[in-house]
DNA sequence: CTGATAATTCGACTTTTATCGAACTTCATT
DNA sequence: AATGAAGTTCGATAAAAGTCGAATTATCAG
């Protein structure tokens, strides 16, 4: 729980995006925040069956690959997308995580 | 050069292909692919500074995450990106992989 | 202050990935 | 058949990434 500052989508690399991307927990954890009404969720809302040490990891990337924002709520990091950046930056991206449904 | 049968990209997830991007080689040779008006290269066409069983082995990634075509020219191995297939799967991603410049 | 909850940090371990040199295959040309 | 060019395959090695349990920090509710 460091540092809330996100870092600027302007010196990450399209490679760095695809890579926080290419773990199906990560994915999930996107399209979870994406299908969110409210536009945020808090780390352990997302079922997911591994760690909390591990999720905690699988955020960090994300956050660090500049897809999310946090913000803490009491004990609770509440997380969401940085929609508007991302689509300024990265054209197309969210567009892409919305719509690719999981294969069977 | 086995096999020139492309993989169905209805079995390829989302996860496969962001991974095959994330990697700064392929994804040059996905853009460099995209930005020639012939539509193909040959493997050796695309300067990478990298071994000729690496390069190989990069074709060999981008080839069975559905991205890429290959066609035997000779000696030759010609590849072309799975265009409007690839649009019809992943929509958004070959718009990504276009306009995202890459970082100073 | 105490206890409970949420999340992070710290090693340690395992799996995956990138990379290469060398040997091999294929095809075209001579 | 012999040469050369373009790719592939085969180990081997080194770096990166995913995973966990245990210890730690931070915050809230009594």
């Amino acid at each position: 729980m460091k540092d809330y500052t996100p870092p600027a989508l302007r010196d990450i690399p399209l490679t760095t995006v695809m890579q926080a991307l290419s773990d199906p927990c990560r994915l999930r954890i996107m399209q979870a925040l994406l299908a969110e009404t409210s536009g945020e969720l808090a780390c352990g809302d997302i079922p997911l069956r591994i760690s909390k040490a591990t999720r905690s990891h699988h955020f960090d990337v994300l956050f660090n690959a500049g897809l999310i924002a946090k913000r803490p709520v009491g004990t609770k990091c509440m997380t969401s997308v940085r929609a508007s950046e991302l689509e300024r930056r990265f054209p197309g991206l969210l567009t892409l995580v919305r719509t690719t449904t999981r294969k069977a």
